[in-house]
DNA sequence: TTTGCTTATGATAGCGTTATCACGAATATA
DNA sequence: TATATTCGTGATAACGCTATCATAAGCAAA
């Protein structure tokens, strides 16, 4: 009994706008059939020739794999994500690409994860959680096999559809005692403390905290309850001066203005980034302000730029690569289903003095 | 003989509502048989709600909805795209996220591409031709819609590859006369006979060139070209320095240091790029050499650090947002079938003066 | 030789969705 | 009233691959 395939007649292509003007000769889409043919094996054979290569005799193999370089054989991914139950895909959520606090960790995953055959599906959820919400869902859709989210602030909807989803799940940049599964960050409160006494020790009086509001800013803003607690504890005067714009160098160089309007007293401030911070030191410079004489700056992240002005920034130093590299690691782990010894991990942090106090 | 169909046994819903503990029950995944089901429809009729709601009835249709939501349902992709032959996915190459001209570009897909439905496949060459094919492959195997890639100088196979894959192919940041498909940048050639034209105007005579080597930053050398060449016809003597490590803040000031040491004379610098310009710029600072009067600098992209540091640097504007916006544009217009009416898009460029020259 | 055990290969049946076509109901046209 | 023409819906067959199982071939043990 002949199978039925109605479908599958040719039909030129009636194809209304003839698909551009591309494509010279309208070949089909070149499949597994067409290289199974080419090379006279099986499909399966084929497939086995180019993910388990061991499990296929010698002289098939190399015919199989001339067979594809002479066909210009590209295995379609989707088509095998779909039978095989894994798209090889990892989902990645971070707040956004134009912070440089994230570039660095993307490059630690980069730097594993598609020499190990994952496809990175990156999002960016502008700091919104009903954003990140729908961004998850979407992923989720990808079928991925693990999922990669900045934060461990998330909606209740949002950790449930982690929760369902199945996979590792790995929540960097902060530390949690309820991560949905794997955590890797540093604890914000306990940065807040380090800078909060760091600052008090060297003597300063009136001291400030500048960053973005709270909502946009959830893990600088743990930073900076605990910074103004630690503050009050040492019986320093805190001050706030915050902004409502993304951070950059510019915005830095507003909160300095309007520091210096509102609290004209105050002698050293935490920026929630390097970026303010150095924009902060520019405006310092403009108005012949000496840093640290007349104020003192620290920022936070050690970017690159912290280390090139003049004076040099003291910072807190955070290991953005390590974090997407270590939390690369760990999912490869878990992925190959080796035991995953710890799965919460403090990767700690460390000040780095340098002229700005 | 009656179909096959071994599986297809409904298996009463389960009616596991609770779920909210992590994976309790080892229900199975939710499919779009499931959602049909308990909305008493076809799957047809639910991928229909879903994908075309203006097909479905208005009752279905929230039926559908309802089911959807109760059930958590979150549609297959990979499955959709096998069956549709279109993924709704965009790849995207790019050489390094390391650099800052390349994370503007992203955001202006990012701004774009996720909310008409595509999910971007990010990929970086690290500046080798080499993974950059092998990187083509890979992305081409997803089935993308598009493919956006930077740059336009790319091995015969990689060009083979993309004039092949049939899909609408955006060459971004270079200009060409022989585009595979679509392009959209701006002459770099003409960036350097502008910026030397500029400095010859101004009156410099000891005129320098500071960046990379020519086979990590292509574009940058053809800059340099026509930079030098423009220089020469104007009989300003021109110099070269060249660092072969990545561009960073800190490799500026080592190019700094070497042009002084190697070639005191000069009077001008044009550097590949704002950070380059910036570390020159604080190397400056640091030995009390006035910048422009004893050396003038001018840098390239616009980047941020440009405006902000003591003395602003003049640069050359370049819309890195804008060409990755437009770019989206481009290929969206495309995608939906409408005629892209010019297939090469000049977007130019701009030289923005400040006070370092 | 026969029996048993590997190993290499292929046939088949899905994976979860959508394109396509068929069909009945509703509406418009003659 | 009879006949087209929509419209909404569902049954079915792909999409291109891989998991699984069956089978043939090879080889060792009996």
């Amino acid at each position: 009994m002949a199978p039925t395939r109605t479908k599958s007649n040719p039909l030129p292509s009636s194809s209304t706008k003839a698909s551009s003007l591309r494509s010279a000769t309208d070949t089909k889409r070149i499949t597994i059939v067409d290289v199974a043919i080419k090379a006279g094996v099986g499909t399966m054979t084929v497939s086995r020739a180019l993910n388990k290569p061991e499990m296929v005799s010698a002289d098939l193999r190399e015919r199989i794999l001339k067979a594809v370089e002479d066909l210009g054989y590209i295995p379609n991914r989707v088509a095998g994500g779909l039978a095989s139950g894994t798209a090889k895909a990892i989902s990645v959520i971070v707040p956004t690409l134009n912070h440089p606090v994230y570039v660095p960790f993307l490059e630690g995953l980069y730097s594993l994860l598609p020499q190990a055959g994952y496809q990175i599906l990156l999002g960016t959820s502008e700091y919104q959680l009903e954003a990140e919400e729908q961004l998850i869902a979407t992923l989720l859709g990808w079928q991925p096999d693990a999922i990669v989210i900045a934060g461990v602030d998330h909606s209740l909807r949002t950790r449930n559809m982690l929760t369902n989803a199945r996979v590792p799940v790995v929540e960097i940049m902060d530390l949690t005692d309820q991560p949905i599964d794997l955590n890797i960050g540093f604890s914000h409160e306990q940065v807040g403390v380090a800078t909060a006494e760091f600052l008090a020790d060297k003597g300063y009086k009136h001291i400030a905290y500048g960053g973005m509001l709270t909502q946009f800013d959830l893990r600088g803003s743990r930073r900076m309850k605990s910074f103004l607690a630690t503050l009050k504890r040492r019986k320093v005067q805190p001050y706030v001066i915050t902004s409502n714009k993304p951070s950059s160098i510019g915005v830095g160089r507003e909160l300095m203005i309007d520091l210096l309007e509102k609290h004209p007293q105050v002698d050293a401030v935490f920026f929630a980034n390097d970026d303010l911070a150095a924009g902060a030191l520019f405006e310092c410079q403009r108005r012949k302000i000496k840093v640290p004489k007349d104020i003192a700056i620290i920022g936070f992240n050690d970017s690159e730029i912290a280390s090139q002005v003049n004076p040099g920034l003291t910072t807190v130093a955070t290991p953005r690569f390590e974090m997407g590299r270590l939390a690369a690691d760990m999912l490869l782990r878990r992925l190959r289903g080796t035991r995953v010894d710890s799965t919460r991990i403090d990767i700690g942090f460390q000040i780095v003095e340098r002229e700005s106090t």
